[in-house]
DNA sequence: GATGAATGAGAATTCATTCAT
DNA sequence: AATGAATGAATTCTCATTCAT
C-alpha cells in the first residue's frame, strides 16, 4: 500500500537520479516520470513545474544533512576534531547520497542558478560553520591569528569541493570518507615542510 | 576588411560571452549569431553545430593560456617560487577573461560534459604541472615528503577554483590577482599554528 | 439530508455560473466540481461529459422560463399587451438569472454549438410566439400588414439581444426590466417622425 | 514569387477561417498552419502567439471596413440615406467576407474577449456613427426627438447583428444585401400601424 | 454512491538546423 | 560565402475522464 508521501518522494528521488544524471536542462518531465513509476501528469500533481522537483530536492536534503552537520560539530571539544567531524561527515552524507553530491556540484556552479535560495542558504550556514570553528581554534591557539578568514573558508571549501568531484567523476570507485584525515592534516598543516630550519 | 579567421573567431567570442550569461542550454543560436552580427545560418558554415561552438572556444583559450602558464613556472626556480607563479598567473588570465572563467568554472562541474576532452585534457595538463612543482619542491626539501599527491592537487585546485568562483558570483568587484600571495601561504603553510610548541 | 435530484441541480447551478464567467473551453470540471462542492469524479455519477452540463443547464432553465413567456403572453389580450408582456418578462427572467443571460448570449453566438438542439428548439419557440403576436396584431389593425415577418421576428430579437448583451457587460448595474417600455415603443413606432407631414 | 507579406497574410486568412469554423479555443495552430500550407513553426515567425492571430485578423479586417462605412455615409445627404448606406454597406461587406463575419458575431458575445480592444473601439467607432446620423435627422425633422438615444443604437445594432446572425446560420443561402431596406424600414417606422387612427 | 489520485492524449511554443536565394 | 525564412521534432504543461478504494 502506498500513501501519497510515499509517491512524493519517489517522484523526488526520480528526479533527483534524472537531474543528476542529464543535469536539469536535458532532464525531460518524461524521463522523471518514467523513472518514478508514473504518468507525466502525475508529476504535476505534487510539483507546480519542472523547477520545483530541483527546489524541493534540494531542500529536502540539505536540511537533513545539516542537522547531522552541526550534530557532529557540537559533539567534538578543540577545534580540530571539529572540524575532523565536518570534513568527515560532509564525505560520508555525500558518499551515501551520490545523485544529491552530484547536483549540489553542479547546482552551486551552474550560472543558472535554479536551487539558488537553497544552495545559497545551505552555502551561507556552512560557511558560517566554519568561521566559528577557525575562530574557537584561533582563541584556544591552534589556529593562527594571521589568517584572512574569508579566504580560508574559501580554500576549505574549494578542497572539499574538489575531492568531492573527482571521486565523483571516479564513478565513486574508492571510498571518499577516507579521504576526511589527510585533507584535514593538509588544511591544518599544508604542504610546506616546516621542519627544513631545524635541519 | 575581414578575413574568414577574423569572423570565425568573432563568433567563437560571442558565443563565450553568451555561453557565460546564460549558460549552454539557455543560450539559444539567434542570440549568438545577433552578438556577433552574423546571421544563423552563417554560423554554420564555421561550425558543425552548437556544441561546437563551446569545444573550439575552449580549444582556442586554453592553449594559449596554457601556455602562458608553462611560460610563467619555467621563469622561476624554487618549486615555491613556481608555485607561486603558477598561481598568480592563472588568477591574471582568468581575470582578463572573464566569460572565459565563468564557462571553464560552469563546465569542469557540469554533469554535461560537452567540452569533456578540452576539458579533460587542460585538466591533466594543470595537474602534471603541480605534480612537477611538488615533487621538485620536495627534493628540494621546501616540501613534506609525507603527501598524498593526488590529493594535494585537488586540495590546490579545489582552493583555486573556490577562490576563482567567489570572485566571479562578486561580480568581479574586487582583485582577483590579489588574492594569490595569501592563498600560496595557506596552501604551503596550512591553517594550524606551528609555533605553538615554541611558546 | 440532502437527495440525488439536490446535488444534481446544485452541479448545474455551480457549472452554468463557471461556464458564464469563464466561458465553456476555459472551465474546468475541476472549478465546477469545487464551486459544487463535490469531487470531480462525483460529475461523471450525474453528467456524462462535460459538453452535456452545458446541455442540461439550458434545458432546465429554457423550460422553465418559457413556461413563463407562455404564461405572461396569454395572460394578455391585445397584441401590443402581448409583446410588451412578452419582453418585460424576458427582461425579468433573464436579469433575474445572470449566469443563465451570459450563457444564452454566449451560446446563441458561438459557432461550437455544444447547446445547440436546447438552443435551436428555445429560439423557434420564441420565433413562434413572436409570429402568433405579430400576426394576431395584424389581424386586429394595430400592426402593419406589409411586413417580411422573418425580418420582423429578427429585428425584435436582436434588439432585445443587444439590450440585454450592453446590460451584461454593464456588470448588470442598471435596471433591465426599465427597458422594456421604451423597446417597445421603438419596435411598434420606429425612430421616424410620422408627424412630419402632419406639420 | 512569394513574399513575406503574402505568407503573413495568408496566415492571417487561413486563421481566420479555421476561428471562424471551429471557435477560438477549439482552433489548434496545427490546423492553421495545415490551412496555410506552412509549418507549425513558421507562424511564431509572424506572430507572437495563437492570440496575436485573432487580434491582428480584425485589426486588418476593421480598419478597412470602417473606412467603407465612412465613406458610403458621407456620400449621403439625408440621415436617412446615411443610414440606409451604412446599413447597406455593412452587409455588403461582411456577405463578402463571411469569416470575418462570422468571428465578428462570435467574438462581440463572447465572454472570453480576446480581440477586446479591436472590437470595443469598432464598437465605438459605429456607435458613434449611428449616434451622428441619429442626431442629423432629428435636426433635419426626419428623426423623433423623443427618443431614448443608446436605446436606439442598441435596436439598430441588434437587429443588424441578428439579421446577419441568422444569415450565417443559413449558410449563406440568400442575398444578405436585399435585407438592407426591408429592415431601415423597420427601423423607421416600426411594425406598428400609424394610419390606424385614421380608419 | 462518492472520492480524488492517476492517467495520457493533446496543445502551444521553442529552437537547432537546413537550404533556396 | 552569407543570409534568414522555414521546418518540425521535442518539450512542458493542462485537464477531461477513469477507476480503485
Amino acid at each position: 500500500m502506498e500513501n501519497n508521501t510515499d509517491k512524493k518522494s519517489r517522484i523526488l528521488q526520480a528526479a533527483g537520479q534524472v537531474f543528476a544524471q542529464n543535469g536539469f536542462s536535458q532532464s525531460t518531465i518524461a524521463m522523471i516520470a518514467k523513472n518514478a513509476g508514473v504518468a507525466d501528469g502525475t508529476i504535476y500533481l505534487y510539483f507546480k513545474n519542472k523547477e520545483e522537483l530541483l527546489t524541493r530536492f534540494f531542500e529536502n536534503k540539505m536540511r537533513l544533512i545539516f542537522d547531522r552537520f552541526l550534530e557532529t560539530v557540537s559533539g567534538a571539544n578543540s577545534a580540530e576534531e571539529k572540524l575532523r567531524n565536518l570534513i568527515r561527515t560532509h564525505f560520508v552524507e555525500f558518499q551515501k547520497d551520490k545523485d544529491m553530491a552530484v547536483l549540489y556540484q553542479v547546482e552551486t556552479h551552474s550560472n543558472v542558478r535554479l536551487a539558488e535560495d537553497q544552495i545559497r542558504e545551505m552555502s551561507k550556514m556552512y560557511m558560517d560553520l566554519i568561521s566559528l570553528i577557525v575562530e574557537q581554534g584561533q582563541e584556544q591557539g591552534l589556529i593562527r591569528k594571521d589568517l584572512y578568514l574569508s579566504l580560508v573558508k574559501r580554500m576549505i571549501i574549494g578542497s572539499l569541493d574538489e575531492v568531492i568531484n573527482t571521486w565523483i567523476h571516479s564513478e565513486g570507485k574508492y571510498d571518499l570518507v577516507s579521504m576526511a584525515d589527510p585533507l584535514v592534516d593538509l588544511i591544518l598543516n599544508g604542504i610546506g615542510n616546516h621542519l627544513r630550519s631545524d635541519a
